[in-house]
DNA sequence: ATAATAAATGACAACGTTGTCATAAAGGTG
DNA sequence: CACCTTTATGACAACGTTGTCATTTATTAT
C-alpha cells in the first residue's frame, strides 16, 4: 500500500538506515549518496509513517495548548501563533480544553505529560491556576510555558505584555488630553496582569502629581457585564470622571453601554481606552482607543521558549515581556470642561 | 519505564491479546477475566500507547479541521463543538490552517488524507472553494464533512443553518413592527448562504405584499467596513431604510458606525439586525436584534456525521440543516413615521 | 455420552521506523 | 608501510500494540 523507507532504500542502492539518516538530517552521510536517496524519494513520493517514527523514537513533535473559556479573539491568536512557529519547527499543536477545577481532569492531562504524548505545554490563564498541575509538571521535569500568567514567578518559563507600561502611557495620554479625574476598572483581581494595569495607571497619576480619588478605582472582571457595573456607578457619581480606563476591551463596551443609558456622549463628554486591541475595539462606535497586546507575538515566543527549552544546551532567557501599543481611535478626546 | 500490555498481561496471568480485547471493549472476553485485566491496570497505571496503537491498527483518530481566515469566534465555536463530540467518540481534533489559493498547501493536506494522518476532515469555508481538494477526497473515497458550506450539493456531506428561514423570521418580525422600507446589506456573493438569507427576506417582503426597492439591497461582504459602507449610502438616500438587515454581525455593527457618524439614532429612527449572535452582538450599544446560528451545535453534529460515516454500516443523512434562532435585542423598534 | 458447534483465549508476527553496535572505507601519523 | 583515528554505511533488533490464525474450553444437539 503505502511507500516505506525500505523502498526507498532498495531504490537508492543503500540501507534502510541510511535513508533514515538523510531524513533526519544526519551528519556523515555523503552529498552523493543523500542526493541518490532524496532522489528516489522523490520519485517514489514518499511519506516519512508519524506512528512509527513517533514509537520507536519516543518523540511526539507535539505540543500541547492548555485553555480553558477565554475569549475566542484571544484564543485564536494563541492557536495562530504557536502554530505560526510551530510549522518553523515542525512542531504541531493539541488543544487540550481543561476546567484545572475537576481533579480528574487535571489527571487526564497530567496523564498526557507523564506519558510523553506531547513534549511541552503552553499553559494560558486560568488553567494556571492549579498548584496541583504546576507542581507536578516541575517535579516530572516536563517542560511548559505560561502564557500571560496569573501570577509571574521566576522559577516558570513565562511570555507576557508589559502589562505596568502600556497602562502607564495610556493614562499619560489621558493626562495629556487634559483629563484629571479618571476612572479605572480593574479586570480580575486573581490575575497579575490586572494589578500591574492598575500600577501603570497609578504611576502615571502619581508623576502628574494627581491624587486618585479612590472612589474612581473599581473592581470588576475583564468582562463586559462588570464594564457596564461598573461604569453605571462611576457616571453616576456627583462629579463623575471624564475618562475611564477599562481593564480590557470587553470591558469598555460595557462602558460605552452605560454612558449610552445614561445619554453620555462619548468622547464628548467621556474619554474610554480599553486593553487588548480585539477586533471588537474597532468594531464599537466610536472606534476604541485601547492598549494592544500582541498576543499572536506572544504566543510565537512562547512556542520558541519552549521549543528551545527541548534543545538541550540552550539556555535562554525564560520569562520575556512582549511590548504594547497604545492604538489611538476615536473614543478619546480632549477634556471639556463641563 | 512505561506500563506495556505485556505488564499487565502478566500480572493478570492473561495472554497481551486478551489485555488488548479488554482494552478495546471487544466481545468475547469472560467478565470474569476482564475484571481481572482492569484490576491489573488499574494497578499498574497502565496508559496504551497511542503511536503503537496507531501503527499497528491503521486508525489514527484524529480529525483535521480544515480553515483559514475566518471569525475567530466562529472557529472557536467549531472548534469546540468539535471536541465535544469528538472527546465523546475518541477522536481528537488536528488543526489546519490552510490557503487553499495555494497549490502547496492543498497539496499538503492532500498528503494527510492519502496518508491517513487523520481520518476524516471537517473543511469550513473558504477551503471548500477548492475544486482540487474536493475533487481528489472524493477520488480517494476520503470522508469529509463540509461545514456552512459554500455550495450545498447533494454530493457532499454538510451541515449548515437554516439561512432562508432565519432571515424570513427576522424579516417577518421586522414588518410586524411596522417597517417597510427595509434595506439588506447582503453577504459574501460567493457563498450559498449569503443568498438564502437574501431569498428569506425577499419571501417575506413578497408574502407582506411589499415591492422591494432595489437600492435597498446592497452586496456586501460580511465585514465591519462592508457594513459601514453600504449603511452609510443607505442613510444617505432621500428617503432612507428605516431598518436594515445586514449580512452578520460585524457587518451590523459598521451599521451602527454609519448611523452614529449621521446622527441617526438606532433603535429611535433605524432599527438593525444581525446574523450569527457572536459575542460581539451583545457588546454592541445597543445590543443587537440577530439571527442567531448555533455554531457549536452544527460543529458537533458535523463532527458525529463524519464520525458515523467511519464506522461502516451506518447510513444516515449527510446533509443536514440546523434551526436558527431569533434573538431580539434593543436594536430593533417599532417604526415611528418620520 | 458423543459429536458438532460456538465462545474464549493464546502464540506469533507484523506495522515502519530509529537506536545500537559492528564493519568497511578513507584519511592521517610516525 | 603498519597502525591508529575518523568517517560513512549497514545488519539487526526493538518500540508497544493489534491482526491472523490456531487452540482450548464451554455449550448445544443428537
Amino acid at each position: 500500500m503505502s511507500v516505506t523507507i525500505n523502498d526507498v532504500a532498495e531504490k537508492a542502492g543503500v540501507s534502510m538506515k541510511t535513508v533514515s539518516r538523510v531524513i533526519n538530517r544526519e551528519d556523515s552521510v555523503t552529498k552523493e549518496t543523500s542526493k541518490k536517496v532524496l532522489e528516489a524519494i522523490d520519485e517514489l513520493g514518499y511519506v516519512p509513517n508519524l506512528w512509527a517514527k513517533r514509537l520507536r523514537s519516543g518523540h511526539s513533535g507535539m505540543i500541547a495548548l492548555l485553555f480553558y473559556d477565554a475569549t475566542p479573539a484571544y484564543l485564536m491568536d494563541v492557536i495562530n501563533g504557536l502554530m505560526d512557529c510551530g510549522d518553523h519547527y515542525h512542531y504541531t499543536i493539541n488543544l487540550h480544553r481543561i476546567n484545572v477545577e475537576d481533579p480528574k481532569q487535571v489527571d487526564r492531562v497530567l496523564t498526557v505529560a507523564e506519558q510523553k504524548q506531547v513534549e511541552g505545554f503552553i499553559i494560558t490563564s486560568p488553567c494556571d491556576n492549579s498548584n496541583k498541575l504546576i507542581n507536578r509538571l516541575h517535579a516530572i521535569n516536563f517542560p511548559f510555558v505560561e502564557l500571560t500568567p496569573r501570577k509571574r514567578t521566576p522559577e516558570n518559563a513565562w511570555v507576557a505584555a508589559t502589562d505596568e507600561l502600556g497602562s502607564y502611557e495610556a493614562a499619560r495620554y489621558l493626562l495629556a488630553l487634559g483629563h484629571r479625574r479618571i476612572g479605572f476598572i480593574q479586570g480580575n483581581v486573581e490575575h497579575q496582569a490586572s494589578w500591574d494595569r492598575l500600577n501603570g495607571f497609578k504611576l502615571a497619576m502619581k508623576e502628574a502629581g494627581i491624587e486618585i480619588d479612590n472612589q474612581f478605582i473599581r473592581q470588576g472582571s475583564w468582562t463586559f457585564s462588570s464594564g457596564l457595573r461598573e461604569a453605571r456607578s462611576l457616571l453616576a457619581m456627583p462629579t463623575p470622571p471624564s475618562a475611564i480606563m477599562a481593564g480590557n476591551d470587553q470591558a469598555a463596551a460595557g462602558v460605552f453601554q452605560a454612558a449610552w443609558e445614561l445619554g453620555v456622549t462619548c468622547p464628548e463628554q467621556l474619554s474610554v481606552v480599553g486593553f487588548d486591541d480585539v477586533p471588537l475595539a474597532r468594531q464599537l462606535t466610536p472606534p476604541l482607543t485601547t492598549i494592544k497586546q500582541h498576543i499572536f507575538e506572544i504566543a510565537k515566543k512562547a512556542m520558541s521558549v519552549l521549543v528551545e527549552q527541548l534543545i538541550p544546551g540552550t539556555d535562554e532567557e525564560i520569562s520575556i515581556q512582549i511590548p504594547t501599543e497604545l492604538i489611538i481611535r476615536n473614543s478619546t478626546a480632549k477634556y471639556n470642561h463641563v
